[in-house]
DNA sequence: GTGGTCTAGACCACC
DNA sequence: GTGGTCTAGACCACA
């Protein structure tokens, strides 16, 4: 996997696996792969993926089971959209309202742009 | 002037140059403040404006002429633009339009939010 | 090492790098002093290494690996060569030669003073 | 005129200076334009040429009458020509081959390159 | 450990 | 007055 140099490393690495969830790939109560594979797999640094691994335990996305690995919480799914939704609608959204106004760009212009990758 | 502190001073201090320039505060080959006085007026270290005065001449966005101080380019309002505007549609709306597809959330509902705000 | 004063000390430090990778002293893809460590061989302010590093990662001459160091292009070698020689034959050597011009100097003059120091 | 911003504007001014009289535009014992009017001619401020005069009449290249002007000495073209030689096989050249060398390129290219643009 | 940013302050060349 | 370079030293995020 390419990293960005925008963002640290270990938030990239939490960007992917939320998206996991969110496609489905990694389920609810399923377990996910362990640090050390993800690492491998990765082509980083186990405490990079250690550090991921940490905060969406304490955002309560996965858990884990001491000795044997980590796994995606029962509700994580919902959890994720939810937060990923407000995050859009109150951070990502309005920032780039601000910045279509300062180029002057109206919103017909933004609706010809998505159809024609539709 | 309040800095965050998600990003550095210094790309914060080119995004304020960029937004003068947008606006038209600071016009084409007139004379910008000198590197002195904008690091007191916004509170900072000369060095840390001389960085993004820098930047933006490697940008071709500002000139210095010796030992008078800089210059906006001339046509640099256009060159600001145009840099905003395409980094804005190759950018940022693939992305916000990706995560749209990802939290399934359709172009309604955006146009809602949108108006609302208006 | 000694530095002269006719140029900035980090662009002697950039030609320092590029003559380490040019004598195949420092090679593709192997890590490069630490900023810290080379400061404090050159006895020069880490700053000032780093401002070296920083236009040398620009000129994609070495790259950053985040948290671990600096290291040279895959590629740096033939690019320095090329760019120096280009530099060589496009910007030096014309200016040699309209000196020579002017000074009323021939070929032969220069050939018999390089057989001298050969 | 256009200046490079490798060296200081001063400099530039004396090569300027130093050329027109190796190509015997500015003769000995003739007046040279006042430092008024070569800073209009040059687009700079007349303090700048006023030290690249200053200068030059240091090193008895030009020389000046109070009130009048200033005047190329009887002997400039001599002394120019000296000074400019030595500088280029004592400088210049010795510069030039050890290049040459870290490059790897030989007389024989050097022939052939001057000789094209013969 | 690594680099990146920033400050305070100095000194200098140049215009 | 202008910008440019450099130092010493601090603090921080990241791997």
């Amino acid at each position: 996997m390419k990293f960005t140099k925008n963002s640290p490393i270990y938030i990239q690495i939490k960007d992917y696996i939320i998206m996991k969830i969110l496609k489905k790939k990694w389920e609810p109560e399923k377990r996910i792969p362990s640090i050390r594979d993800l690492a491998v797999t990765l082509e980083v640094n186990p405490n990079t993926v250690m550090r991921a691994y940490s905060e969406l335990e304490d955002d309560n996305i996965i858990y884990n089971k001491r000795g044997i690995g980590y796994f995606v919480e029962e509700n994580a799914l919902d959890k994720v959209i939810e937060r990923e939704k407000e995050k859009f609608f109150e951070k990502q959204l309005p920032k780039i309202f601000k910045k279509m106004e300062l180029l002057d760009i109206n919103f017909a212009q933004i609706k010809k742009y998505y159809e024609k990758i539709e």
